[in-house]
DNA sequence: GTCTATATTTAGATAGAC
DNA sequence: GTCTATCTAAATATAGAC
C-alpha cells in the first residue's frame, strides 16, 4: 500500500533531517536515523539506497517550499526591502514545525568548507545570492561592488548563527536576546544591516580607523 | 628520549587540528590523524587516551597563545578599538603558519549547537565575550544593553564565517573579496561594523522598517 | 616510548524470506 | 514493501613484545 509506505518514508525523512541537523552528516549513523523514525535500516536503501541518498533527499524535498518562500517578492524599493525578501524565508521556515531542523541543516551546509563537494549550496543557494547582491547594487547605486559582496557574507554569516545556534546567544545574553520568538530576530538582524547599509552609501571614501596598523604577518599557507 | 616524544606528540596535534578543522570531529578517525602524522595509533592512545581527550589537547595548547593576544589590549576609545581587539587576534592567528586551522576549528566549536557539551567554548570563549559586551557598552553610553548583544553576536556571526568558510566568499565575489588578505579582511568587517555601531548610537528610538509586517506563525517548537 | 597484533564495537549496506 | 539475519569494512581502543 502507497500510503503506509509513503508515511514510512516520511517518517525516515523527519528523524533524519533532525539528527543530521543536531549532530552534522558524520556524527549520525544509519542506525540512529532508522531507531529515531522507528523503521527497519533496510528500509533506508530502500528508499534512498543510501546514506548520501538520504541526506540529498531531505534538500530536494524541502526545495520546492524554499523556491515558493523565496519567489514571492514584489520589486524591492529599499535595502531593508531586500535584507528582509533574503531573512524572512528562512526565519519563517524556521517557525514552521519541525521548520528549525531544516534551517540548522542549511546553515550547518553553507558553513562547511566541503559544501562544493556534494554541491547542494552550489545548486540551491548561490544562484539565490547572486540575485541578492545584484538587488543590493540595485537599491544601493553607486555602492562599490567589492563592498556589497562583503556586506552580503557579512549579513549571511550572522543569520546562520542565529539558525545554526540560536542557544549561545540567548544563553550569553541573560534571555534578553529572545531566539525563540522569529519576527523578532528577523527585525533585529534586518534592521541592523539595513541601518548600516543605508548610512554607508553615502560615504564612499571613508575615514581609516584609528589604529589600523598593518600586521607584519605573511599570507596564510 | 624526551626531545623525539615530544616531537612526536607534536606532529600527532598538528595533523588532527588540521583534520579536525577540515573535517570535523565526527568526519576524521583516529586512523586519519595517525596516518596523517606518520605516528602509530597507538600512541595517540598513549599520549591523549583516546579521541576526545587529543581533541581536547589541541585547545589546552592553543589556550596560552590566545590569551595572550587577546590579553594586551590598552583601554579602547572608540567601538572600533573594541571590535579590532576581538577581531585582530584571530585573523593574526589565522595567518600564522598552520593557524588558519586552529581558527576553522574553533569557529566550528562555536557554531555547534552542541558545543556546551563539551565545554571547550564555555571555559573559552565565553567570559571573553561577556568581556568585550561589556567594553561595547563602555564606549557607546546609553546604547539599549540588548542591541549591543544583537550586535555582538551579528559580528561574531560574521567574523566565524570569514574564518570557517572563506572559500565561498572568494569564490561569489568572483575574487573580488580576497580572503587571503588577513589585514584586509579585518579591516572591512572591522570597518562595516563600527560604522553600523556608530552609526546606531545616536538613534535609540528608531523607525520601524517598511513592509515590518508580522509573521503570523507561532513559536518553535 | 614505540611497535605489532588484535580485541571489540559500530558503521554502512545487502541477501533473501515473507 | 517490510523484516530478519548477516556480511564486510571501518572504527576505537588496548595488550604485550621489544
Amino acid at each position: 500500500m502507497s500510503a503506509k509506505s509513503e508515511r514510512t518514508r516520511e517518517r525516515i525523512l523527519r528523524a533524519a533531517e533532525r539528527l543530521f541537523a543536531q549532530h552534522g552528516y558524520d556524527g549520525v549513523s544509519v542506525r540512529d536515523i532508522g531507531a529515531a523514525a522507528k523503521a527497519q535500516i533496510a528500509l533506508i536503501s530502500y528508499y534512498f539506497k543510501n546514506k548520501e541518498g538520504l541526506y540529498r533527499a531531505i534538500f530536494q524535498q524541502r526545495r520546492a517550499a524554499l523556491q515558493q518562500l523565496l519567489a514571492r517578492k514584489e520589486p524591492p524599493a529599499t535595502i531593508a526591502d531586500v535584507l528582509d525578501a533574503l531573512a524572512r524565508p528562512w526565519v519563517e521556515l524556521r517557525d514552521r514545525p519541525g521548520g528549525q531542523h531544516y534551517t540548522r541543516l542549511i546553515a550547518r551546509e553553507v558553513g562547511d568548507p566541503n559544501e562544493a563537494r556534494r554541491g547542494i549550496v552550489k545548486d540551491m543557494l548561490d544562484p539565490i545570492a547572486e540575485e541578492f547582491i545584484a538587488a543590493m547594487e540595485q537599491v544601493l547605486p553607486g555602492r562599490p561592488r567589492a563592498d556589497n559582496h562583503w556586506a552580503y557574507h557579512f549579513f549571511i554569516g550572522a543569520l546562520l548563527l542565529m539558525l545554526v545556534n540560536p542557544e549561545r546567544t540567548q544563553r550569553l545574553s541573560g534571555e534578553l536576546c529572545d531566539m525563540s520568538d522569529g519576527p523578532a530576530v528577523l527585525d533585529h538582524i534586518v534592521g541592523f544591516f539595513s541601518r548600516a547599509l543605508e548610512g554607508d552609501k553615502r560615504s564612499t571614501k571613508r575615514p581609516s580607523r584609528s589604529r589600523a596598523r598593518q600586521t607584519k604577518m605573511g599570507k596564510r599557507a
